[in-house]
DNA sequence: ACAGCATTGATACCTAGTATCGTTTACCGA
DNA sequence: TCGGTAAACGATACTAGGTATCAATGCTGT
């Protein structure tokens, strides 16, 4: 009996039990929003064992459902991954009020691919992130 | 009476005191080379307290003497930076030896300034690595 | 409906770093 | 060169963010 929430399904269909710490950890980063920590996500559910949380966490980082965003000053963030966005991107990070933005750039990845050339490296993988003030933050 | 040494004569010239410590962590580092773990100049020497460590570690990054790595695998590296080299640039690192080079890219930049006005932010800051395989890894 | 294995919670541990605090020491001025 | 003093020190305890262990629980395919 599949569920109709797409995250579940993902989950089911990739092997995994759809179980209720599960369902309580992904409800809870859709109530939370935009961004989260997994003390945030933790403390939201005092019910679900603190290992559970980072184990679920993490099984959802390997599935792509969440992405982990490193601030500026180093304390890290997760975002949902929406279906429709779930292609490559990087992130754009609000200074004052933590939101997390995302974009794609055809052009940095061509750029970066002339960077490995240059350095004489084969590039596989990347972290970009920019750091910023978000437009509402700016108007304050 | 100013050391030959220029971290040295920095440090006393931004109102720091040269202390034996201080000497022992920077002449380490230059030990250690390209790249290094705080844990690794923490072993090298004993004698030195732990919390001196990072303390020294944490002012040579405020004084731009060191640059902090994140490597893909989430652990954090540190590189001296050279006197010439103190100008902005960015790192691709090797995942196989950890080997830490450095780039500098107006067209990146350029490209960011560019994403930035597309996404409303203004952006004062980014992070970016590359991480691959270094060319003496990849003939391996 | 039930066996079996994935998953769980509790707990201990880990890495990377910061805070506190009483002691030591580099440096500046006499 | 000799203090006085604030900066820096070591020891220690603590924090954040996450992993390892292991016995108990509970999904799920048949």
């Amino acid at each position: 009996m599949p569920s109709i929430d797409p995250i579940e399904r993902t989950l089911s269909r990739q092997g995994h039990r759809l179980t209720g710490p599960r369902r309580a950890v992904v409800d809870t980063m859709r109530l939370l929003g935009n961004h989260f920590t997994a003390e945030e996500v933790q403390q939201a559910l005092p019910a679900v064992g603190r290992a559970t949380i980072f184990r679920t966490m993490k099984l959802m980082r390997e599935l792509e459902m969440i992405c982990q965003v490193v601030l500026d000053d180093g304390t890290i963030v997760y975002q949902l991954v929406g279906e429709d966005e779930s292609e490559h991107h990087h992130h754009v990070i609000c200074s004052d009020c933590g939101k997390v933005a995302e974009f794609t750039s055809d052009g940095l990845e061509r750029l970066l691919e002339d960077v490995a050339s240059m350095t004489g490296f084969e590039v596989g993988a990347h972290r970009i992130e920019l750091y910023g003030q978000c437009d509402s933050c700016q108007k304050k």
